[in-house]
DNA sequence: AGCACGCCGACT
DNA sequence: GTCGGCGTGCTC
């Protein structure tokens, strides 16, 4: 009987790939093992086993794998499962699900060597000159790379060089696989087989006496192990002993020391951190953790609704730790940018080694072990800390998922398909599971709040800051007015800058919070009103103080900053608008007594550069910080006074539905930062519109009411949660075709789906990296099935595609866009 | 998505 | 004449 195997590979490609295996590997395969795949011309790729069988493929004679790559499967029946719900809801293929959920050390690649044919004779007169050159190099180097001979040669394109030398016979070539997981060794020493008898070491430390560094080294690596039993590090025998890396060398050449080596974890925490006993709640918390697990036992999505510094980590806490308890595994969700130092440093005093963390600032090889960790269930795994792809982690046994700062919209992945929401996905990963799963925030999303409103989720609320600490008080500054009264210092109002002058007096710290969101720094001609463009995209160049250039955050392109207007030639350029870089500045002369850090992308670049930011403000080597969104999570600061928002009018003024929304959450969870310990805090809102409703519903902390309002407009305009919706871009670079292609979609979906339809549109930005936008939305009510849905834009797509014309235009899929 | 193949204008 | 530009089609 044949057999076989079809395989996920990680393209975008929406079907499986079958290859035949034999029948021992057919026993030995199960879904969820790696295989290492032939696939194209030459290419070898690693695929995942999706189900073994043996139906012959009738259309084509399906090719062996090349080799297995586990021994055990590396992603279990579950993580499977929640994959194919991930791919069908959010339109994308099971391949890209595979690619962005696993750690890239696990997807290996081929790279094509080019080795010198030993068993051939070349005779070097019939090389061309450019054969020449790589048949030369071949001398000196074993292998080259075929980019490496493309630089050498000073070609792009090296294929025909390699043909003609493959058919001269003077090379070989190899494809290879690059294992990019090492495990981390550590270097050992211990005392030579030979020296382990007393007489033998007598006589040894007589030979060494004129070498007293040698002896000085095996003396201290007799009182090193003098203290314990424990393995000598090398780099310990040398901090000891004060002899250098080649005095240890010289005596493990002599043998008398021998070296090895043992396998270690990259991730390790530091071991001095106390467990310190979980704090008992108080009684607003011990109510929501009541209502929690009343809800919990119903089996429901429970949402904790509490204020600002109430508490709530504690209330997660107290959840983890019940389901450490019943030894199972528990996942904690955060948006990338909260999760802090501060908030695992935290976890870790509770929880010990028991804390593992996952995220994007982690690197391959450190991933790769939490995955292992997590997979052998392993007990410094058994809590996860993580931002959304935490969600992919190979769990067996989950007990509880809690996603911290549910409503934060950083939740949807954006770019490389799939385009999941994580909240959700968790809420599909904590079904599979069978376990609980908490959602928290101070300001839920209205999709949320909308299900606790229906009886869909649970709920649980603390309403009180911790330590019964005011919220802050909240003060709005009309900008027209001020400005009118020539009252403003550059971009301050006399408020906040007497606040600001006062906090400081005070001994305080203070937060200034600049959007800069679609208001980035752009310069601008005063005599022309020329601002310079990107060449790739359609977006002004943003200055950036620092380097004195012009970067276009879309493409990265970038210039040095022009001295004169390039269109009219005039000295006049100046910079308009204002980002962080620029409320800094000001303070340095407003305030040239404190001192002034920016936190925002630039500033935080790095594994610590955000950390290092964080703790120079935690010691108070800070006094005032300005900074963009980043502020805004899951930081926990003692001692600030005062919190002022530069320009509340930006967030408000967003083309989004969500911007209202956005608003809120954004100045709440900002003027939360103010005041969290006795004192008061105080929040300055600068505005040219102090009478905006979302405005007030801040001030007032009247959540309810922006529910509300905001639950009325979105059913007007047909939006979520009562509607769904699916937006698609279209990108090309010739800006006809993408407009007719765009529209000819437009109009299919309009004779299926009739008004849901809106667009084509352009984007605010229309133009990205030479590719041209367009979107269209579709708007499904609640009454239209949403898989049907799916299936008809499937259908029209591949009429579409039939198209000859069309085919070249992309269409990005995001369902449920936020 | 890659990557080969194939056809056409711009240089040695 | 080749080099490399991009459009097209396929991958078990």
């Amino acid at each position: 009987m044949q057999h076989f195997v079809n395989v996920i590979l990680p393209i975008p490609l929406a079907k499986l790939f079958t290859y035949s295996i034999s029948e021992a590997e057919a026993t030995f395969l199960k879904p969820g093992m790696r295989v290492a795949v032939p696939f194209g011309k030459s290419k070898i790729y690693t695929a995942l086993v999706n189900d073994i069988h043996n139906n012959a493929p009738a259309a084509y004679k399906a090719k062996e794998i090349h080799q297995i790559l586990d021994d055990r499967p590396i992603v279990n029946e579950i993580q499977l499962q929640h994959w194919r719900w991930i791919a069908d809801y959010y339109m994308a293929t099971l391949g890209e699900v595979f690619k962005s959920a696993v750690p890239s050390a696990f997807l290996l690649e081929s790279e094509t060597l080019i080795l010198k044919n030993h068993a051939y004779d070349v005779d070097e007169n019939t090389l061309q000159d450019d054969e020449f050159l790589v048949f030369e190099a071949l001398q000196h180097q074993t292998s080259l790379k075929v980019h490496e001979v493309a630089a050498i040669i000073d070609k792009k394109n090296a294929l025909p060089v390699l043909n003609r030398l493959l058919e001269k016979n003077a090379i070989l070539i190899k494809e290879e696989i690059f294992e990019q997981y090492r495990p981390k060794l550590v270097r050992y020493v211990k005392l030579g087989k030979e020296y382990l008898s007393e007489d033998r070491l007598a006589l040894l430390l007589q030979d060494l006496t004129r070498a007293p560094k040698q002896s000085q080294v095996v003396l201290s690596l007799f009182q090193l192990q003098a203290g314990n039993l424990k393995p000598i590090k090398v780099d310990d025998l040398e901090k000891m002993s004060g002899g250098s890396k080649a005095v240890i060398k010289s005596l493990i050449k002599k043998e008398i020391l021998e070296e090895y080596f043992i396998q270690t974890d990259r991730v390790n925490y530091d071991e001095g951190v106390e467990n310190i006993s979980i704090k008992a709640l108080n009684e607003y918390q011990k109510k929501a953790f009541e209502d929690i697990s009343e809800n919990f036992e119903k089996g429901k999505v429970t949402l904790l609704h509490g204020v600002t510094s109430s508490g709530k980590t504690e209330v997660y806490v107290k959840l983890i730790e019940q389901c450490l308890r019943s030894g199972k595994q528990a996942l904690y969700l955060l948006p990338e940018i909260a999760l802090t130092t501060q908030l695992i440093v935290r976890l870790q005093e509770y929880f010990g080694e028991k804390v593992s963390v996952y995220h994007s600032k982690y690197n391959v090889q450190e991933r790769v072990e939490v995955w292992k960790n997590v997979a052998l269930k392993k007990d410094k795994a058994q809590i996860v800390i993580g931002a959304r792809s935490a969600l992919f982690l190979p769990f067996s046994d989950l007990g509880l998922i809690v996603v911290d700062e549910e409503h934060e919209s950083s939740y949807k992945q954006f770019d490389p398909a799939p385009r999941y929401h994580a909240r959700d996905a968790a809420i599909v990963l904590a079904t599979l599971h069978k376990c609980n799963i908490l959602l928290g925030s101070a300001t839920p999303s209205i999709e949320t709040y909308f299900n606790v409103q229906t009886g869909k989720y649970g709920y649980a609320e603390i309403s009180r800051r911790y330590g019964d600490v005011l919220l802050p008080d909240m003060e709005l500054v009309d900008l027209k007015e001020e400005t009118r009264k020539r009252k403003m210092k550059g971009h301050f109002s006399e408020r906040l800058f007497n606040e600001i002058g006062e906090t400081l007096e005070a001994g305080e710290q203070v937060i200034l919070f600049q959007n800069r969101r679609g208001f980035a720094p752009v310069v601008e001609c005063t005599t022309c009103g020329h601002s310079p463009q990107c060449p790739n995209c359609d977006v002004s160049l943003t200055y950036h103080e620092y380097k004195k250039q012009l970067r276009c955050h879309y493409c990265g392109h970038h210039i040095a900053l022009p001295e004169s207007c390039p269109a009219c030639g005039s000295q006049t350029l100046d910079t308009k608008g204002f980002g962080t870089e620029q409320v800094e500045k000001e303070l340095e002369t407003l305030f040239p007594k404190a001192k002034a850090w920016r936190m925002d992308l630039d500033t935080t670049r790095g594994k610590f550069g955000y950390e290092k930011i964080i703790n120079a403000f935690e010691q108070q080597e800070i006094d005032i910080l300005v900074g963009t969104q980043m502020l805004t999570k899951g930081l926990d600061f003692r001692n600030v006074g005062l919190v002022g928002i530069m320009n509340a009018d930006t967030l408000l003024y967003f083309p989004d539905y969500r911007a209202h929304e956005r608003s809120f959450q954004l100045l709440t969870q900002v003027a939360g930062r103010a005041g969290r310990t006795k004192k008061r805090g105080k929040v300055i809102i600068q505005s040219y519109n102090p009478y905006h409703q979302i405005l007030k519903q801040v001030t007032t902390s009247s959540y309810e009411e922006m529910f509300k309002e905001q639950l009325y407009e979105r059913e007007q305009f047909k939006y979520p949660p009562n509607n769904r919706i699916i937006k698609l871009t279209f990108k090309h670079k010739d800006y006809n075709k993408l407009n007719e292609a765009s529209e000819w979609f437009a109009q299919a979906l309009r004779n299926v789906f009739g008004q849901g339809v809106l667009g084509p549109e352009y984007p605010p930005v229309a133009r990205i990296r030479n590719q041209y936008l367009k979107n269209i939305i579709i708007k499904i009510p609640k009454k239209q099935s949403m898989s049907k849905t799916k299936n008809s834009i499937k259908r029209i797509s591949n009429s579409f595609n039939a198209i000859a014309q069309f085919q070249s235009v992309r269409i990005i899929y995001n369902v449920d866009h936020i």
